[in-house]
DNA sequence: CGCGGAGTTGAACGCATTCAAGTCTTGTGG
DNA sequence: CCACAAGACTTGAATGCGTTCAACTCCGCG
């Protein structure tokens, strides 16, 4: 049972030191899950929303075969089902990677929030949104992108997270996925995720082992993935370590493509 | 100009009459936009969250070779930004299909029925995760079906919400996108879009013609499609209806299939 | 009458899946 | 300490879904 990420730490420039102090005495006993348990079912009524203090989590939605997507990775500091403050029930599972730990918000106590810390109340409708936000650019990552460009982005964008919250340096950082798990993530069978991983690896990009990535070119690992990450919202200062780190990423473009160039 | 739609029609049981009343009077002036044009871009700061009162538009990102993908279609009735009243400024472009016209809520008056209306403000949290909800969907559609069931499962969804709004009955509804289009929102080419779209009119599902969706039999599609509809939040009124119309769904079904069956 | 956008079709190619057979590692029990 | 089972990873070969390229039709519109 580490002490565990704060939400201050996860969210910087966000949370005013009342906002934290306050949020901290609301908590309710945190919880711990094993490794690769279900945390909540799909439709289930929840009364309280979880953040994750250490340890990874995911959602998924599985087709009428059983075959699961996974459509979201949670790190450490990550509100995993907040949204259950306003729409009661998930409309996926969320499922452990590693062992975790959770600090719980009961739903309640977040309701008076809106009369007794109102800004407090918006950095949770902000935070919810910017979670959204990720889990839109999941679509864009699996519909547009092919194979090894879907893993890179992938990597490229969970490296942005971890290094915005310090959780992790520049050469690598834990990443407990096996390569079944990587093809749910991006929508290809294991198989697949290997030969990718497998060039990935050749190439000098980055290496997935015993559940921790390495990466051996980040700069390249960016522009394989074609990633950028103005939609995580990362803090100004963030914005610009990362900009620093990863190459200007791509000059914005708008409009269809003149000569619609093959897939990437 | 129509009249449009009224939130009160697009959320039923949402809002209180007075919610009603007190967010009419707070719109701006509503404006038109003509088909096929922007209207915000990413990263644009925006003052104002629009919703949709007649027309449909959508929600893009590019590749760097300038392919996009389509994030979200919205129709009458829909909130196409509300995010920004939270975020400031999108990650994504949004564009007009055809002619669209939309009414407008500046910022700061949403921030101010935080205390005034409470009841309407977390109305619009619920209403931007409930949109969230549709939009993480998207990503299991693209990643886990294949080309005819995506499509299938597409236009299964929009029938849903345009049906739990009563913007249709059960025989199809006016749907601007091109073959393009379609191929856009699911992730595949303008071609592959053309021979999928083909075997579902050959199978007697669905055709698309003339900016119109024809549906001939909404069972099939939504099976074809696997489409289930829980993620879309509705009121248990028409939650029963689209049960009845569509079919009880699939059994629900937890962790990894048993036998991996082939993907469908 | 000619242009452009949307839709359609055929054929070749290639990325991704499927099936199958392996290796390697880890943890468990004899 | 070793045998064994289970899971993760790896690799090859065949198949097939989807892309690419290209040509052509249809239709509305100037």
């Amino acid at each position: 049972m580490s002490a565990g990420i704060s939400l201050d730490q996860s969210y910087p420039n966000l949370f005013t030191p009342e906002d934290q102090v306050f949020v901290r005495a609301l908590e309710d006993d945190p919880v711990s899950i094993p490794p690769r348990h279900a945390l909540t079912l799909r439709g289930e009524p929840l009364s309280h929303a979880a953040y994750l203090t250490s340890g990874f989590a995911g959602r998924f939605r599985a087709d009428w075969t059983g075959r699961r997507q996974l459509l979201s990775l949670h790190i450490p500091g990550d509100f995993i089902d907040l949204p259950s403050f306003m729409l009661f029930r998930l409309d996926h599972d969320i499922d452990s990677f590693n062992a975790i730990t959770c600090a719980r918000l009961h739903h309640d106590r977040i309701a008076q929030m809106r009369v007794t810390m109102p800004h407090l109340y918006d950095c949770f409708w902000r935070i919810s949104l910017m979670d959204s936000a990720i889990q839109r650019y999941w679509a864009f990552r699996v519909g547009r992108l092919v194979g090894r460009a879907r893993i890179a982005n992938f990597f490229a964008e969970i490296f942005a997270r971890m290094f915005a919250r310090k959780l992790c340096g520049t050469d690598g950082f834990t990443l407990p996925l096996t390569q079944a798990d990587i093809g749910e993530a991006c929508g290809m069978t294991p198989v697949h995720a290997n030969r990718m991983l497998g060039e990935l690896r050749e190439e000098g990009t980055c290496t997935l082992e015993n559940g921790r990535l390495v990466i051996h070119d980040l700069r390249l690992l960016a522009s394989v993935g074609q990633f950028e990450w103005d939609y995580l919202y990362l803090p100004p200062q963030a914005e610009a370590e990362l900009a620093d780190l990863l190459g200007a990423g791509a000059t914005r473009q708008r409009r269809r493509a003149p000569a619609p160039a093959p897939r990437t």
